[in-house]
DNA sequence: CGTGCGCTTGACTTTTTTCAATAAAGGTGG
DNA sequence: CCACCTTTATTGAAAAAAGTCAAGCGCACG
């Protein structure tokens, strides 16, 4: 597949002229990383904007003393380091390849001059920012009004649903990254999961979780606390 | 000053040319809201965003429990809602007056249509989401990375800032809704304000918030703990 | 075949919340 | 103007949730 081609899959392309996307792989450059590779800091200066086109990346922040809080998992299609293309700005996270990745970067410059001139361009942009935000808002929701048990249901139903309600999941994360995602710790999460698995809500076997009680687990992640109902769970 | 004066001073309508402005006064509704009105629910249909004139806004989630997360608290000139225009969307979060306040309402469909025709629109529009998604960053970072004490001395620093630099401060919000913007509860926000106090960081009055140390509260804010260094804080 | 990393578990500590009671402040109607 | 009522703020004691520290296991990879 040549860059033309590969440009017009991305969804924040949708609806481009050939042209446009002639003139997009004129400026596009193409980067290869291996897992662990940095691909931004947080600070470090906006030079242009990321589409991942294979691989996985993780966009995070660190606490002075370490810890970790994963605010994406970006796929195939995905676009990270926008940011850059707002007047001078610092990347407000780092970008790590959590696998063997390839990504197209866009020099800040020359794409924000199309972004200017292409109408469809700045709404594919918008409904991308849209969609980001409002996973943020879940993820401030998350973090400030659910423990860290009603998080990992949510996020086991989540994966669940996205496979058309399958009960056997493969975690394609490690659970120290889970964790990190979660925004709690490994030792945290593994006491979770030794818990759910007591209780007979799931069954795990390294990265395979098998959902044996959809019904609680759900329940878990929307209701609200009624201890009564449910037993003492945690 | 009529309505099309008006909107020519809200950021997101900067640059756009006359006749727009005509029009977009032509789709406007001029609403006011009292303290505690609900402008809209979670869940509810997005049948248009908004734009603060004047008063004050907070946009919050609720837990089943009825714990209050704060994702903004917004004042002239800021737009909220803009979820709205996109494709079928309910509103993801709930908006109610925190004092009498005018807002300017602006139906779903017109206003879509305008911002397809207006690239310098869309752009603003661009620019007001960057905006909140890196706000949104920062409180995540906050809420997952930050304990209590931390998290108020950041927003204490911030509202000094804000203010070039002032010590005297002076809460335009009861402290039990920067409990719930904080991520916590006026309980906890409470202890802290004493302990602060205690140890001669801050004395408050009320609203009033004077900071006596502004050194050891920035450190508190932006450093890395080293408990050796600066004795045991909290 | 060892080294290292990811994962788990136990014991303990810290942080934050919960529950309950009380005090102070602010607005309203008599 | 004052009494009353509601809202907001504070404090203590206890409980719960999550994190820290430390140790140990097992599997993958060089």
């Amino acid at each position: 597949m040549n860059i033309v081609e590969t440009l017009s899959s991305i969804p924040l392309f949708l609806g481009l002229p050939e042209n446009q996307l002639v003139e997009l792989s004129r400026i596009v450059v193409d980067k290869r990383f291996k897992r662990g590779d940095i691909i931004f800091s947080e600070g470090d200066e906006g030079i242009g904007f990321y589409i991942v086109i294979s691989g996985k990346i993780k966009i995070y922040k660190i606490s002075p003393d370490g810890k970790e809080q994963i605010l994406h998992i970006l796929g195939a299609g995905e676009p990270f380091g926008e940011i850059a293309l707002m007047g001078e700005q610092f990347y407000p996270a780092h970008a790590e390849a959590m696998d063997k990745s390839r990504i197209f970067f866009f020099p800040k410059v020359p794409f924000a001059s199309l972004i200017k001139q292409n109408p469809s361009l700045a709404l594919n942009m918008i409904a991308i920012l849209f969609f980001r935000l409002h996973e943020f808002t879940v993820m401030i929701e998350s973090l400030s009004l659910k423990d860290v048990p009603t998080r990992l249901a949510d996020y086991l139903i989540y994966l669940s649903e996205r496979n058309g309600g399958v009960s056997e999941l493969k975690l394609d994360i490690p659970k120290t990254q889970l964790a990190n995602l979660l925004g709690t710790i490994p030792e945290t999460l593994s006491r979770i999961f030794a818990k759910m698995t007591k209780q007979g809500l799931i069954k795990t076997d390294g990265p395979n979780i098998k959902i044996l009680d959809y019904h609680a687990l759900k329940e878990l992640s929307t209701a609200e606390k009624r201890l009564s109902d449910i037993g003492e769970l945690f």
